[in-house]
DNA sequence: CCCTAACCTGACCGATCGGTCAGCGCCTGC
DNA sequence: GCAGGCGCTGACCGATCGGTCAGGTTAGGG
């Protein structure tokens, strides 16, 4: 009998820091920063409170942690945006992208959208608003009536909100690509006059 | 000399329950509700903390508190609602007077939209949650396709969404007045073709 | 077989949390 | 002038917060 691979057996789920990085984002998203202990995590993960202060050196970082995979897709997305909106024939590939993005990493748009004002001495909080803010300055070059600007505002953020207030338990998979598709319709018709 | 009249006199602030109640509204939308502590609350209104307690029974009824006001008359527009709703002509008042409420009460809006979920045990978010619900089955009372439920909310939560964005500093009453319109205008264009 | 390093934990720390309580000063009605 | 209640406070309570630390356990390489 030949030799035994060397175990690149199941990984269900042994990367404790994985781990804990999505159980905090979780709560944190369910019950906001300041509102989530470390106990409660450790709970929740199945460590004691010791063990998620060793792999992350605070409460700060490993919150940081959780959001980090979220902002770092933002950060791409805002680099394809500037040939996306020069080329015409993309802007409604913006759109959809831009939604698609929303629905991958809900949770952690939940917390920026929520709880983004009062964290904003958080670094990557603080990182994620100007990311936003952004992406809003770029698609408006011209920011002219503030008609237009409360336009914009209703369609990023009423997409945002309406995604962030679908309670993960109502989430059904056919669902979700009914959603997916009314809202990147409602957006579409609402940016286009812009 | 007369005698000088029973001191109807400069009742300037002298209502302190008002006082810390106005306080903490502002600071539970500021930093959130597990975010203030009742000894900020009484540094900021210039009492002790036990003075605060002493008003209120618990940190939760001095909440309750703050919001009742907001809640009240949120209830007060949902009863207005049916008549509205019937006398077609009433529609596009309707939004108004929506916007406005949510202007009038910006930072009730802001703690509810915000924190509704995570607060979802405290009885008087409950209270408002319910009450928004059914505003928003009223106004579609046969809730027909999954795209017109979505235009709905991107209409409501984008305008409360926009509204709360607002940092109390950057309110000039001219430009004020300019947002208000602004969202009467685009809510009103979201919601006509229901 | 032992040494090391990674992982994990309970005990403990000072600070702060929401809340209780006894008592202070002051105004008012008798 | 005195009794009583209202507004307010500091001292104090147990619980919990985020964070530190010394030590126990286990797996792997020499």
């Amino acid at each position: 009998m030949p030799s035994t691979p060397p175990t690149p057996v199941q990984r269900v789920q042994i990367d404790a820091g994985a781990e804990l990085r999505l159980v905090a984002l979780e709560m944190f998203a369910e019950n906001g920063y300041s509102g989530t202990s470390l106990q409660q995590i450790a709970d929740a993960a199945g460590y004691s409170k010791s063990s998620v202060l060793y792999h992350f050196r605070s409460k700060e970082a490993l919150f940081e942690a959780a959001l980090t995979p979220a902002v770092a897709e933002l950060d791409l997305f805002l680099e394809s945006i500037v040939e996306k909106l020069t080329n015409d024939e993309h802007r409604s590939g913006f759109v959809e992208e831009f939604i698609d993005l929303l629905l991958e990493h809900r949770l952690a748009a939940h917390i920026i959208i929520n709880q983004g004002q009062t964290l904003s001495d958080i670094p990557i909080i603080d990182q994620a608003t100007g990311l936003i803010g952004r992406i809003g300055e770029s698609f408006m070059s011209g920011l002219p009536t503030t008609q237009q600007r409360i336009r914009l505002g209703i369609a990023l953020a009423g997409a945002a909100y309406v995604m962030v207030a679908l309670r993960p338990s109502a989430v059904e998979l056919d669902d979700l690509d009914e959603v997916r598709e009314a809202l990147i319709d409602v957006v579409t018709e609402l940016i286009t006059p812009l």
